[in-house]
DNA sequence: CTGAAAGCGCTTACAG
DNA sequence: CTGAAAGCGCTTACAG
């Protein structure tokens, strides 16, 4: 059996809570007995039950990560965010546990009720969101990735998609392009209207765009190579003088260039495609490869951790947290050629 | 504050100990106070706190999930064997701790000296694993995603490499192929000996090719694009005769289609390329989208967690549970064309 | 069928 | 500087 804080403190000839005081570094003890606890801690192994400590001092040291159990959902970035929040958790002396969010609130107010976390970390949420309305009520500490439409006394991080978005214009201008089209990628039905990335990426190209003096044309994909491949076959009708792309969603993006190609363009020679805050590892196994503003996904994982167990130790809310997806340059991107890249009548 | 056994106790007026045996239905208790317990638990929202009762009982219901810290691993599968998992212990009303796993086993002894988990699942097992020999070294319940060399007494689950690679050869043989190569993408350096994947897939290969009469070549690639690439420009040389190429790493697939389209080469109409155990997402946006054999990444989640909680509840081990990756037809693959698809020389 | 009580392995005022 | 003791909220023999 495992030694306990019993064993040692017999062992040294001393009380437990003097062990306790040794182990947690929380009181003085003396040179001489300190060394005592510790060699006996040393002889018999000992290693302090996580469990014991948790329902004595009311804190777990847990952690719990509540990410979209959707099959096929943003894939490669919830590893991302998964893997980052667990090390930003570890790096912490915190244990995350992953919890499959099924979309009912009350399993996550009974999960909460466990008393097993000390908080929770809600990712992909919506600018509505269902579960921020319950942790609130719930009174129950918890950080967000993503941003809901009131963000008030809230901890949340996301991506700066109007940052992101001025990345990708600023260098799709820098190369001459003037026609300057966006599409989205979304799930499909109303409920992109509460997508926070969809609404943000859309409102930060309409204004950079207008701002530039770029006449703003937003279509709207699904997030599979197919809708991809049929935003191409309408380029013609919807944005004859299209000369670059920008992309929000990697499939959707592969499936526009091959469609692209398919009609005889070539890309980047006639159209620059960039795919906005994807993965490396999509874009690079595309032909071309593309240029993409990357994801900062590992990031918001460590951040969100990291804004959860500021709250835990007693910091106030600040503003959201921020941050932009950096341009990686790719070849499905370069300078403008001509104007008219599609014929006309498309 | 949240109200315990002995609130619900108190109002239902009966000991803490009927409470218990009421919610864990581990007693009989008559109908009249088992309901008047009811209504108080209803009444209180009483939740039983998993921390007290983790320690009375010896068993936390954690388990941890033990993940490769690699920042670029094996992404897309990581999260199908992240989320399946944590979907298998929360259906069997377990929680899932992920521990990134920083290759130190005196770490992982100190994370399950935690007395936090009541075993873990190890994922990514070399065919030598120090990890496997520090579990078994401390008696404490594991299951194993992957084989090492001696699976005696484990509890292990793993891809059925000669059922999957069976299934592209049958395929390819099928559309005519007799000249098939095997590409196999490893991280490079030594150790790729004893990666079980390559080790596996390879000699599944070779005695494949052997019992069909082919002549088996193995070229070794990395696990990035441009490797892929680079086997696209050595194909002439090193397989002048080659019609079609089973390759084991998505983007090393990718790159040698792109490569094999640089030198002027149609896939599928002069050399096909499949893409075995890959994710469908990678093999759909290349172009042409790839044939693959899936990878079976969900299920083995799954079924490591499920092994290691039938070892937490009692059962012996049994031989390795193998799943094999499915066919998936892209437009990478078609019959074969001419025998010599790479001119002499190449 | 129900209860009193010990115990899980710690933390933490409180005394001295 | 150190210790005795209560307490965290449960489970589980043991009695009755």
């Amino acid at each position: 059996m495992a030694a306990t804080m019993k064993d040692v403190a017999d062992r040294a000839g001393v009380s437990i809570a003097t062990v306790s005081f040794v182990v947690n570094n929380t009181k003085r003890v003396s040179p001489d007995t300190r060394e005592r606890i510790e060699r006996a801690m040393h002889e018999l192994g000992f290693r302090r039950n996580a469990v014991a400590r948790a329902l004595a001092s009311r804190r777990t040291r847990i952690i719990a990560l509540v990410y979209p159990d959707l099959e096929h959902s943003v894939r490669g970035s919830a590893t991302d965010f998964i893997s980052s929040a667990a090390q930003a958790a570890s790096d912490a002396d915190y244990n995350l546990v992953v919890w499959p969010d099924r979309g009912d609130t009350s399993q996550l107010s009974a999960l909460v009720g466990q008393g097993l976390v000390d908080g929770v970390v809600i990712m992909e949420v919506g600018l509505d969101d269902p579960r921020v309305d319950t942790l609130r009520r719930l009174k129950f500490p918890f950080a967000v990735i993503g941003r809901t439409r009131d963000t008030q006394g809230l901890y949340c991080v996301d991506i700066d998609f109007e940052a992101s978005l001025r990345t990708a214009m600023d260098y799709l201008q820098g190369l001459g392009h003037r026609q300057i089209v966006f599409v989205s990628g979304t799930r499909g039905g109303a409920s992109s209207d509460t997508y926070g990335p969809h609404v943000r990426t859309v409102q930060a190209y309409r204004q950079a765009a207008t701002e530039r003096g770029i006449r703003p044309v937003v279509l709207r994909s699904g997030q599979t190579v197919t809708s991809g491949r049929m935003i191409a076959q309408q380029l013609g009708t919807n944005a004859p003088d299209a000369t670059a792309l920008i992309v929000r969603d990697d499939a959707a993006a592969a499936g526009l260039v091959a469609g692209l190609q398919g009609r005889g363009l070539r890309v980047p020679a006639d159209v620059s495609v960039l795919s906005l805050l994807s993965s490396h590892e999509m874009a690079a196994v595309c032909h071309p490869p593309l240029t993409i503003v990357s994801s900062p996904g590992r990031e918001l994982g460590r951040l969100g951790v990291e804004a959860l167990l500021r709250q835990l130790h007693g910091a106030g809310p600040t503003e959201p947290l921020l941050r932009a997806g950096v341009l990686e340059l790719g070849e499905s991107t370069g300078p403008v050629a001509h104007a008219h890249a599609f014929p006309v009548g498309g």
